[in-house]
DNA sequence: GAGCACTGC
């Protein structure tokens, strides 16, 4: 937790897909040649930081909670540690401690931090916690912050340090402020390391914002209009010439880092990017940005338990943030595509993650903290009531939570596993299965993404062939172990993968968190044994941890859960697209709402296994059981 | 007939 590193941006950092923009801060440092001290400390004075290094120390001295206000590359995230340690916040055994959304495995951080709680609730070897990026409102930076104003009340001696960006400073302040005696928590500013940035909008709202974003580009680049990449060919001889890049976290990491260099001579980058760019990651050099006004966004609605993903208009603090990507070496411009009168009537700020989101696991870790009373609680921002019913509910169900609302001794350590409580409650079951080494894999194959690369056109046809080599009659959790089991015998290479049209990063991926949560297995002592080929046994252990996501299958092709008898599609990539289970009954691992209800990686079952577990588990809010008709 | 972001040492 409170380790510093550095790295250089546009390199991959450990356990990371991307550098981000707080690393980008530490190029200073990082890019100095080893022992030019004298280099190092005249970098470190020329950050913005250091002029308010005095008053710093000063507020954290004498507030409980420094809200620190400053634009990404004025040295916070790794001078402000430094200067704390120097003032002697590190002394007599002291940790300082830095969390940031991303780069620290949240769940492993909330699991460390239970763990320690357990023997300290007041986190006392702590001197100072710092929170990073809270302004981008991570479902573990609210949890964070509301468990350290709760310590703060008995501790404090224990120094908050929040950092954010200008918009949401008020918000914490007020957050910090209410119920605490005045001179409780300050905001202290640090003037930014940016150029100015000069903002256009549309004059009237445009119907497509593609064709709008390809016309803009180019006419930034010249003055013309229509298809990007089709109009390449066209670019007259003498005009600077355009290197197109996409960017987003499914593509493979060549071609991600493909947009960090420089373009070459005579050439110009376009980028066109999710927003991972608006601030996951910094590309150095952006002197133009067109700004959509839209944003992909997954939100949970507790009532029917479906998660969707839609395509919603920005907030104020995303859209300057956008802007802001533009000014970071030089002037430059943003133009958005929608009037300035638009931009006024957005919401201020993104809804925080907590108030949309499946709080099972997060209420879990906080029960894990000895927060068991989450009406007293002090939320950031509130969830939904119903919200917080239904991961209760949830809990109880399977069997993490007892009538008493306390965790039981299961509960206790599948709040240690940074796996959700579906995964877990299969890896525990696996013993009475004896198949621990087949669900290790299923389980780490289920939570990596992607694993099947099946491309558009006559190459997609071709690795669909490849695909079904590994197809399992069962369905897709067998398939995926096919997958797997084969990766790890005859390939383990990206040529391998390449050849049978799997992922090979996706594959490496579920190495390593198999590895992982085999480890866990082990601490738990639960056996890893193999299933000798038994299927039914294997897909029984699966329904142990998902009974709850059965569905049966109808005449027209789609599927009706068992919960709440919803219509549900069978997503494209689903052996099962196209082929009815014998049995006419699926488990599911996950459902989503896009255009309409899909479920992902199915597997045929039996509907009395369903039974077993629907009847130790009565529907609390419906008042019966999984039925099976 | 489909692909916001993030994470697991």
């Amino acid at each position: 937790m409170s380790s510093l590193q550095f790295w250089k941006p546009g390199t991959v950092g450990p356990g990371s897909t991307l550098d981000r923009a707080t690393e980008a801060e530490g190029s200073v440092i990082s890019s100095a040649p080893i022992g030019a001290a004298v280099s190092i400390q005249a970098a470190r004075e020329r950050l913005p930081i250091f002029k308010h290094k005095e008053k710093l120390l000063y507020c954290v001295e004498n507030y409980g909670v420094t809200i620190l206000v400053g634009q990404t590359g004025c040295g916070k995230t790794t001078q402000l540690p430094q200067y704390l340690h120097e003032a002697g916040w590190a002394a007599d055994g002291n940790v300082i401690a830095c969390t940031q959304p991303r780069r620290v495995a949240a769940t492993s951080v909330a699991a460390r931090v239970a763990t320690e709680t357990l023997l300290d609730p007041l986190l006392s070897r702590y001197s100072v916690v710092m929170i990073d990026e809270a302004h981008e409102r991570s479902v573990y930076t609210d949890l964070m912050l509301g468990v350290l104003k709760k310590i703060r009340r008995k501790r404090p001696s224990l120094r908050v340090i929040v950092s954010s960006a200008t918009l949401d400073a008020a918000g914490f302040l007020d957050y910090f402020s209410s119920g605490n005696p005045p001179g409780e928590a300050t905001i202290v500013s640090l003037e930014g390391r940016m150029y100015p940035v000069h903002i256009a909008h549309l004059e009237q709202p445009t119907p497509d914002y593609v064709a709008k974003a390809i016309d803009v580009v180019w006419n930034i680049n010249l003055q013309r209009s229509s298809g990007l990449a089709e109009l390449l060919p066209t670019l007259p001889r003498g005009a600077t010439r355009l290197k197109l890049h996409a960017l987003h976290s499914g593509l493979p990491m060549d071609e991600q880092l493909a947009a960090f260099e420089p373009a070459e001579r005579g050439f110009r980058k376009v980028i066109v990017s999710t927003n991972i760019a608006e601030a996951s990651v910094t590309i150095e050099g952006i002197k133009y940005v067109v700004d959509s006004g839209f944003v992909k966004i997954r939100t949970y609605n507790p009532t029917t338990s479906l998660s969707s993903l839609s395509t919603i208009p920005v907030s104020r603090a995303s859209a300057i943030q956008r802007a802001g990507r533009a000014g970071r070496t030089s002037y430059g411009a943003c133009y958005r595509l929608y009037p300035a009168s638009t931009f006024e009537s957005l919401p201020p700020t993104t809804q925080p993650e907590i108030t949309r989101t499946d709080l099972t696991t997060p209420i879990l870790q906080l029960k894990s903290l000895g927060i068991d009373d989450l009406m007293k609680f002090e939320w950031v921002s509130s969830p939904p009531a119903e919200a917080v019913l239904r991961a209760l509910e949830s809990l109880v169900a399977s069997g993490m939570v007892g009538e008493d609302g306390r965790l039981t001794v299961i509960g206790e350590k599948v709040a240690e596993c940074p796996v959700e409580v579906n995964i877990a409650r299969m890896l525990f079951a696996s013993k009475d299965y004896q198949c621990g080494e087949e669900i290790l894999t299923i389980a780490a194959m289920t939570t990596v993404q992607d694993v099947f690369v099946i491309p558009d056109g006559a190459a997609g046809a071709l690795a669909e062939l490849e695909r079904r080599k590994f197809t399992a009659e069962e369905g897709d959790h067998l398939t995926l172990l096919n997958a797997y089991n084969a990766f790890t015998r005859y390939g383990r290479s990206s040529s391998w993968c390449k050849a049978h049209a799997l992922s090979f990063r996706a594959l490496s991926r579920a190495v390593s968190i198999r590895a992982q949560l085999k480890k866990y297995m082990q601490r738990f002592g639960l056996p890893i044994e193999n299933c000798q080929g038994d299927a039914k046994r294997l897909r029984q252990c699966i329904v142990s941890g998902y009974w709850r996501n059965g569905a049966k299958w109808m005449a027209d092709g789609t599927y009706r859960s068992v919960r709440g008898n919803v219509v549900l599609h069978v997503h494209p990539n689903s052996v099962l697209f196209t082929r009815k289970p014998r049995s006419g009954w699926v488990i599911f691992h996950e459902m989503e709402e896009t255009k309409k209800t899909q479920i992902r990686i199915l597997t045929e079952i039996e509907p009395d296994w369903l039974l077993e577990y629907g009847h130790k588990f009565h529907d609390k809010r419906t008042g019966v059981g999984v039925s099976v008709r």
